[in-house]
DNA sequence: CAGGATCCTGTTGGATACTG
DNA sequence: CAGTATCCAACAGGATCCTG
């Protein structure tokens, strides 16, 4: 979710338009890559998305999953142990989100090799298809 | 296409995933937008797209417009006449971007409206469904 | 008309340290 | 373990002025 201020001349021409809403929610450097992982739809717990995630930090993963939970694409579970433990899970809107995300690495896929041969792709990314 | 450094750790990882391949083609403020505009197929002029893009300065125009071609989304047709003429129309491969942007443009008109009820779209965008 | 050059600012994301 | 707080660097995007 974009902090950016709404411009209010730009409001209903652009920043409204269904697509930008829809890459708003996925938009930035970690929340595809944990809607990827999340997408199996097996609850993962904080650690393991901060482990599997090379280079994150908490600072970015805690505010990603922040912002996907307000955008109701993953579901917090929190467990009051010692040590407290927190499961993600992806909600029913996160799950319908990944069809059209399918379409677009699908389209991707058939173009970056045209581009630049033999990319290699990302592991959590084709889990999805 | 992004102008950012490419961290080589990240690379493999995020940056070659089909799916950020091709949000970083139509991200930014502009491109989706100008991809929308040139979606009937007809060429389009430069000032025209200017004229009917509110607020865009040449400066971001002619960038956006650049990196839309370098990706092979756009064609750029020069006249030599005076006063200059050039007309930019959509790819093949510009066109067949276009299903996979209405798939995310449905998934967005649908849950904009869970959120929040009553949002206008965006003109351009809605023109391509 | 269709841009380019230069300078500037707000946002995004990262480093480091700390806590219930 | 699962985060916060604070500070900081890099980048996207804008303002203004200039040109073939």
């Amino acid at each position: 979710m974009s902090k950016k201020v709404i411009d209010e001349t730009h409001n209903e021409e652009n920043l409204l338009c269904p697509i930008r809403y829809t890459i708003d929610i996925v938009g930035g450097k970690w929340k595809l890559p944990i809607i990827c992982m999340l997408a199996s739809g097996l609850p993962i717990r904080y650690s393991t998305i901060k482990r599997k995630l090379t280079g994150v930090t908490n600072m970015m993963l805690a505010q990603s999953l922040k912002e996907l939970e307000a955008s109701g694409i993953v579901h917090r579970e929190q467990y009051n142990e010692v040590p407290p433990r927190v499961e993600y899970t992806l909600t029913e809107k996160g799950k319908s989100i990944l069809p059209p995300l399918v379409k677009l690495a699908e389209w991707g896929t058939d173009h970056m090799q045209e581009d630049k041969t033999g990319a290699t792709f990302c592991a959590t990314c084709k889990s999805m298809k």
